[in-house]
DNA sequence: CCGCGGGCCTGAGAGC
DNA sequence: TGCTCTCAGGCCCGCG
């Protein structure tokens, strides 16, 4: 599922059941999901207060009252819900009745105000980590992670400069979270649409060679901006998320431009192209020949 | 250093 | 119906 947005809509969906809740019992169903869970996972977040759940990256972050910080990332098909009947309707979650388990519940959270928040995750590409929070900038995890895309961090100029003498396409240099961190290979796709950008360009030629940068880099530098906030203001894109018939996860996958959609017109007006799919290190890509150069 | 391919897992969908 | 094959929103590792 999950790409900034997405992350981002599950954590402003569960920070009204996490935030300022105490774990009051935490039922870790399997020793691992991608990894090992920390020894004494469960036992070490009982009775811990919940400070801030934060994102980075695509990592959810949840503050402990204690020093150390929750890490949980979604891998390909990790979700969360939360149960007893609390924050329906909030985008990025589903919700059953109490009590009624699903396939892949790994983690069981029972909080301190009754609600119960529950991770699932059929492939285990996810997992979850306990770490210190001084020690976060310096993890493994998050010492070479790159710019946030949202906010002031990231405009032409920056991004010019992150790519500066790269060969590698723009596809690639975009997925790759050392540079920008969030983008997943959804976002990339219809941020290059955007911008008029081939995915095959090199990600180098954003720059002139004297440095300075061209305007191709602002204009990926917006449509990085648009895209990433048009979805998340429209609760993330669901694509084979498994839900009740409670509520929509996200809709941004109906604003798809050129994402899985080989073979349809280019939307741009005027523009008269086709969505062509080819593949870039092993993933799909898709755009339009004729208007993104 | 860089880019690529394989691997980790399960499930959905297509084709036969 | 059921089998087999391919593909999937992420990321790490090892290879050349």
């Amino acid at each position: 599922m999950p790409e900034l947005p997405e992350v981002e809509t599950v954590r402003r969906g569960l920070a009204p059941a996490l935030v300022s809740a105490r774990f009051a019992h935490v039922d870790q169903r399997r020793a691992d999901l991608r990894f090992p869970f920390p020894a004494d996972f469960a036992a070490r977040l009982k009775g811990r207060r919940v400070r801030a759940l934060r994102r980075r990256a695509k990592y959810l972050i949840a503050d402990l009252d204690n020093g150390e910080a929750l890490v949980m990332h979604l891998g390909m098909s990790g979700s969360f819900r939360i149960e007893d009947g609390v924050g329906d309707n909030i985008p990025g979650l589903f919700h059953n009745s109490r009590g009624k388990e699903a396939a892949h519940d790994h983690v069981v959270f029972d909080l301190s105000n009754g609600k119960r928040v529950i991770y699932n995750d059929p492939r285990r590409f996810g997992f979850m980590l306990l770490v210190k929070q001084d020690l976060l900038p310096v993890h493994p995890l998050f010492r070479d992670v790159g710019i946030e895309p949202l906010g002031d961090d990231l405009d032409g100029a920056k991004l010019a400069r992150l790519f500066a003498g790269k060969k590698a396409p723009l596809k690639a240099a975009l997925l790759d979270q050392r540079l920008i961190a969030g983008l997943g290979n959804i976002y990339v796709s219809e941020a290059l649409h955007r911008a008029g950008l081939s995915p095959r360009r090199a990600a180098g030629s954003l720059a002139h060679k004297n440095g300075t940068p061209s305007p191709r880099a602002d204009l990926l530098a917006g449509a990085i901006h648009d895209v990433l906030g048009e979805a998340i203001e429209a609760g993330g894109s669901s694509l084979r998320d498994h839900r009740q018939t409670n509520g929509e996860l996200g809709y941004f996958q109906h604003n798809f431009r050129v994402y899985d959609r080989a073979g349809a017109p280019c939307p741009r007006p005027g523009c008269g192209g086709a969505i062509k799919r080819i593949v870039q290190s092993g993933r799909a890509t898709y755009y339009c020949t004729t208007c993104q150069k």
